[in-house]
DNA sequence: CGAACTTCTGCGTTTTTGTGCAGGAATTTC
DNA sequence: GAAATTCCTGCACAAAAACGCAGAAGTTCG
């Protein structure tokens, strides 16, 4: 077995039951503990798992590291959320994907508009449903513990039967190059899903996020509509993706 | 069970509580008092909880008494959430409806529980998804917004697509003439195609609402297999159920 | 082709960490 | 004020991590 499927492996494991022990993974995949150790030390140096006595954790579980930098980009993100509600009208059907940056703009939506949200991210629906004259429907299937939302075949069907006018997608990594990449797989999936059964789709990543690749191709950037940031629409970090006829705002 | 798990699960017992017994707290993860003692220290120089002499208190616990009436009604809830995570067993099915004994219940599983829990409550999914070894199913629709549950013909075609080992109900009335009744039509669909759809029936009502109807009529006494109320299994209240045939805790 | 080099992996050994236990001190409770 | 909890300290044991080393496998480069 190679390192890097190893890894893959040992990701995969953490995404989808929260936690891993070093013992059960050795006797998993057949090697020494060592090797084990090596392979998680690496993944918690690129941030994808936290390294903790006897295994690993996924993000999900310590929400200081989700306090921390919410408070920092928190202002970028409400830019972007304002320049994200602007094109949502009345009668839209808009569908939704999970994260911060999407949550913030469920937060931006004005209270007077009317139109209907899908989604099968649990945080977005909770936002959603505040709203006084917004519909919900929510995407049903087994919830991803860390990702907090619904994920698998049965989700991605619903997904497929619906055509809206609009997709929001927000973005782990996005670059000319790779489109669209994530490290989990299962949501990407979903995501692919919903490029596919949306007229427009709308990418929202903080600069940050901008010009990075994650392990997984969600779509290329020949999918995308536009890419919404908190950057002026004229900056030059985003003149590759205007030059690639994706509309910046 | 990894020291940061546990440190996770007792914050977030605290947060939901507001308070925690070290006692209780070694009797559901299984440790000795010594490691919770340490995990309550640990998280008390972070500033996670606030120690005391027997436990810890939340933060926002310090100056903010909640309304009594809440703990009140709260406490009746705890003893019926406890009768009722009793009857979950590793590797159940477990279908349950929305409602804030539900909810209860949901924060009273014992960390260790393996079982899949199924729920169109949004509510309910959130304290699910906390809980480290229970596998989470959504089921989608609308939502409706007063309710907080998803509603409609999709999320019932789902639920019959399962065959649970148990159902639990949270009540809004129930009455030996007229069984189970309620005021919201959507959300009676819901609950009668729950009950097709398992094995064994538990009602969860507190006292107060036991020989009580409302307008909408859910299910008959018959097709109910247990009611769990407060009270003592042979309160003198709970007769006619008990002569019914509905086994009574 | 093959020598020098890097990378990967497993094996001891040493260090660190986590956990439980026993006692005595401190506290709550009645 | 006495009994019962609960807390703290030191200690012992076990589990896991870190470290250095060495062999194997793969790469580079002349």
């Amino acid at each position: 077995m190679l390192k890097k499927e190893r890894q893959a492996y040992i990701l995969h494991q953490v995404n989808l039951h929260n936690k891993v022990l070093s013992s059960s993974l050795c006797t998993d995949i057949n090697v020494s503990e060592d090797t084990i150790r090596r392979d998680l030390q690496e993944l918690s140096d690129e941030g994808k798992v936290i390294k903790v006595h006897g295994g690993a954790l996924s993000h999900s579980f310590n929400q200081v590291h989700f306090s921390s930098n919410g408070v920092y980009s928190q202002n970028q993100k409400k830019i972007i959320a304002q320049k994200a509600v602007g094109l949502i009208s009345n009668g839209m059907f808009v569908l939704t994907s999970g994260g911060t940056t999407i949550i913030e703009m469920a937060r931006s939506l004005p209270p007077q508009l009317r139109a209907t949200f899908i989604s099968g991210s649990i945080p977005a629906i909770l936002e959603y449903m505040y709203h006084p004259n917004i519909e919900v429907i929510l995407i049903g299937d087994r919830i991803s513990k860390n990702s907090k939302i619904t994920v698998g075949s049965e989700a991605i069907a619903k997904i497929k039967q619906v055509k809206a006018d609009i997709c929001f997608l927000g973005t782990n990594a996005i670059d000319v190059e790779h489109g669209i990449t994530d490290n989990d797989w299962e949501v990407v999936q979903l995501k692919r899903a919903m490029i596919e059964s949306s007229k427009m789709v709308v990418c929202l990543s903080i600069a940050e996020k901008v010009n990075s690749v994650q392990p997984i191709r969600v779509c290329g950037i020949d999918e995308i509509d536009m890419l919404i940031t908190e950057l002026p629409a004229d900056d030059s970090m985003l003149k590759p993706y205007r030059d690639a006829g994706v509309k910046v705002a």
